[in-house]
DNA sequence: AATTTTGATTATCGTTCGATAAATTCAGAG
DNA sequence: CTCTGAATTTATCGAACGATAATCAAAATT
């Protein structure tokens, strides 16, 4: 009866060897593989899916995670925040290259680092389930890039005065618009699923000149 | 034993008398409320739940749709193709006015069709569980709209000669950008739920004059 | 008032889900 | 080689799910 895999009967169903990982790995494993998996199903995603997404048995999930919600923010960590650069604050503030240099070089990076299936999608499924990651995302995002080509704008204008509130408000919302559109690329083919041209450089240079065009004033004479 | 709730015996749970409503009038009801539910909770939402939010029972619901995955089609029908408005199309291409101005009366009308909290909300549910619907959708937003917007734009710049694929390649991705930021600021409402300017009408000017200033060639003398 | 039709509820089925307990097998230490 | 602890599987539970059948009550019809 036992040790049935080890007889030559050859109509055994697999050979079924038991893969004894050590815990750490297979940790790992299981959330790699939970990232691919949740996001193309979404939370919704049974962990019996999971599980065999990983050809392991069910319960064995819940030797490295109490709760199917706790690997979630596993997941999450996983995905967004390790992928963030405090660097780009820095880049898009050295005045030894032209503005527009720099937010293809920044917008280079930060595309390289979004837009990617998992990213785009586990972000949208985050926030419709419940916006706090969201939130803290974009808070950071809104510190560390935001504030920072905004007064950048001002420099290049060479705006004197302080604006007011309003007018921070009018050009934050016009790059909120610019920003996003970034992210609205991965929607477009990961969400949508349609079509994208494959010259990323080409568009994120088109990109920052349509918008540096619109917001930057020419000097008058 | 019959008839209990008629009898005086005040313990009886609810006056719970039944409303008998007519057949159509309960389906649209039905729709209705899912549209909201939906919008809250995704398509996740158990038929108990939507039940209760309509203070029926679960199962009543399968005598007006023969499964969930029907009555969702409804929602989306309800949702999307019924506020889309055939007549965008001609306000675009109306040379009678200055463009600037038709495209301010355009995306006026086209957000007070989709800034919605369900419309945005279940656009998104729906392109993550199966993009169909969107593609249509945006197929016919590209049919109608955006070739209209490309046409006029040629046309205010002068441009004789037919542009070649790749511009308008590029010109279509300066136009999602600009396009989808609308569509944007929804889901930073009803998605990320942060906090938004509530002056629209200003927003929508703002960036008109930001995209048109950016992808506007000034006549050169 | 009796009868029919249709709207609505009660009861329930089979399945699937997240999670737990107990038994089993591997791998490294002595 | 044996022992032991950690990794993995088997078996299963209670709850919740979509869906169906049978029953009941309110209107509509006659």
């Amino acid at each position: 009866m036992s040790g049935a895999q080890r007889t030559g009967r050859g109509t055994v169903k697999s050979p079924q060897r038991r893969q004894h990982l050590a815990g750490q790995d297979r940790q790992e494993q299981i959330i790699d593989r939970a990232v691919e998996l949740f996001a193309q199903k979404g939370f919704a995603l049974t962990t019996r899916e999971l599980a065999s997404g990983l050809q392991i048995t069910q319960p064995l999930l819940y030797r490295y995670f109490p709760s199917k919600q706790m690997l979630i923010e596993k997941v999450y960590e996983r995905v967004f925040f390790s992928r963030w650069r405090p660097e780009w604050a820095q880049w898009l503030a050295d005045r030894r290259q032209p503005f527009r240099q720099r937010l293809i070089h920044y917008l280079t990076d930060y595309t390289q680092a979004i837009l990617h299936n998992e990213w785009v999608r586990i972000f949208l499924y985050a926030g419709l389930q419940d916006p706090a990651l969201n939130q803290r995302y974009l808070a950071m995002l809104h510190k560390d890039v935001f504030s920072v080509i905004n007064a950048e704008l001002r420099h290049e204008n060479h705006a004197d005065a302080p604006p007011d509130a309003r007018q921070i408000m009018l050009e934050t919302e016009i790059l909120w618009g610019f920003h996003a559109s970034f992210f609205y690329m991965g929607v477009r083919k990961w969400v949508y699923q349609l079509p994208m041209p494959d010259d990323l450089e080409a568009l994120i240079a088109e990109r920052v000149d349509a918008f540096l065009g619109g917001v930057l004033h020419p000097a008058r004479p």
